[in-house]
DNA sequence: AGCGTTGCTGCAAACGTATGCACTAAATGT
DNA sequence: ACATTTAGTGCATACGTTTGCAGCAACGCT
């Protein structure tokens, strides 16, 4: 078309304050440019940070987001159904609880789904994950090496994939170097539930020298706990580690040791499976593994040749 | 019609997997079922529970949420039109900063719009606001009841209503109190900038003994670097008075005293508003003002008789 | 048998757009 | 002058619902 029309057209458009209807185009186009993000609880601050970066991608991408926001006990089932009468263009499934049915769930959806931070094993699904059990590895290793001798784990909600799997790579690592497994208590991801579970762990008995949270929120709820109500100093008496590497972890007060999920690039490995998969539904599904980073701070003693182990952040 | 075939048809709407086309249904019922929350900031942590508060009462009312996260330097026109083409029911605005252009972008969005906490003055819109000026005025009366005499101010982000407004209040009683107006600094409503604008205020020539703070993740910030940075005695040295109540605040290496955003009764008050103004578009538009409340903790010296004065959480 | 009621099927129009085809008008080429 | 390309208009069909109306069979009632 010439342009002289292009713009005629543009500005009566603009007179009469007309907005293409995008439902009926859709109806054609069988493209809504609607991705679902359906993500569990938000007050955990690890997953503000992702939905923040899924939303900035998702828009500059032209697409818009329907949030879904589930709660602990609402399982993925109740979800599905409501986001696929919108004929969302693709599903991002964040939440840490698994669901006995998703395989069905993908199944039944024609919809491509990706999983994000959620494994679910045997299951032909695209799923997006930080490689958790490498971390557990890690940081028992670094514990190891720098000379702790009795450690401890809080575990998040019974039955989160994450979770499990920081704590098999922690417990299987510090198993095969001590011939001990270290004792356990499960916070709930919540800074609470750390609080709690670390009052469990440090009964007079057997006190931990080494205490790996799976999760920085409950991280900071152990450390106030150990710190204000049992009196110990940290990382003199105990040594404490987290997982995520959520804002506050940074902050001076705190200086929490943990184990760095690279937000950016799970959210980018899961925006390219979705789009991977809505260009070829039938391709084969693939799970993508992204390598953590511990980010060493005040809360855990290493020694220096452990510190010079580790790699800078560039 | 008769409960069998309702039944049989169920069934068979179960067995082929079908799921109405909500795309199709909202041609002809005008009506989407979706509304647009337009957020800004989600990383200071008061807007996760907004969103988590509007998602959830927005869910149970069966109606789906389409997320527009806007940067700090994208204005509201951007996110409209894209809003606009979905046909969205409804439009919630919950970003800090103002937008010169809100007035005529209701007018021409034929869509209704409700602004959460988020002043304009003039503009014939609806709004709900937490009452900031009056939180203003309280936190200063009680720091001039008990005994404060040199204060300082952080303020939000240059133009943000809610800062704006809550300053107001607090330099007008201060200044009619004691004839000074407070020394006033701006953090940008994180957390580095608090820490920031807490330091440029307690330059040694006139330290306040009393700050108020217009954001609880800016108050976390000063009080890191009063404590740690500055090596003063919180609340000896100075009383620290936040404006949200984030989860944070109760932590108890914070215990942040600060004035709390009722959010679910100002989320209800936002969802009934837009209610009404969908029903009935032409309704004069009203302004909600919804009174916070003091929460003391810690981090102020407060007399007991004032301590006395606070009405308590029921 | 005639009548009204009930439960269901079938048909048609409408929502606002996309897509393709036929057609006209204008501009360009030989 | 004629053929060819280019730009634009007009029309029909389709997407998957909702809504209303006409039609039909089965049923119980007088």
């Amino acid at each position: 078309m010439s342009k002289k029309t292009r713009e005629r057209i543009l500005k009566a458009a603009k007179e009469i304050g007309y907005v293409p209807n995008l439902h009926a185009s859709s109806l054609i186009t069988r493209r809504t440019g609607m991705i679902a993000l359906i993500m569990g609880d938000i007050t955990n601050p690890f997953y503000p940070e992702v939905l923040e970066t899924f939303a900035r991608r998702l828009q500059s991408a032209g697409k818009r987001v329907m949030l879904l926001r589930l709660s602990r006990d609402e399982p993925i089932d109740w979800a599905l159904p409501h986001v696929l009468q919108y004929q969302v263009d693709g599903i991002i499934i964040a939440t840490a609880m698994p669901g006995q049915s998703v395989r069905e769930l993908c199944a039944r959806a024609h919809a491509p789904v990706v999983l994000f931070n959620r494994a679910v094993s045997g299951v032909p699904v695209d799923a997006v994950c930080c490689d958790n059990s490498a971390g557990g590895r890690i940081v028992a290793d670094i514990l190891l090496d720098s000379g702790h001798k009795r450690f401890g784990f809080i575990a998040g909600l019974e039955g989160a994939s994450t979770s499990g799997e920081r704590e098999r790579g922690f417990f299987e690592r510090v198993l095969s170097r001590t011939g001990e497994i270290p004792s356990k208590a499960h916070g709930d991801f919540t800074y609470e539930g750390g609080k709690r579970a670390a009052l469990t762990l440090f009964v007079p008995s057997r006190r931990p020298d080494a205490l790996f949270v799976a999760n920085d929120i409950m991280a900071l709820g152990a450390l106030d706990a150990l710190r204000i109500q049992l009196g110990l100093r940290v990382p003199d008496d105990v040594s404490l580690v987290g997982f995520d590497d959520i804002a506050a972890a940074a902050w001076p007060t705190y200086g929490l040791t943990t184990f760095r999920q690279p937000i950016d690039r799970m959210v980018e490995e899961t925006l390219r499976l979705l789009g991977e998969r809505i260009s070829n539904p039938n391709r084969e599904p693939a799970t993508v593994l992204v390598p953590g980073r511990l980010i060493p701070r005040a809360s855990a003693r290493l020694t220096s040749l452990v510190q010079a182990s580790i790699e800078p952040v560039v």
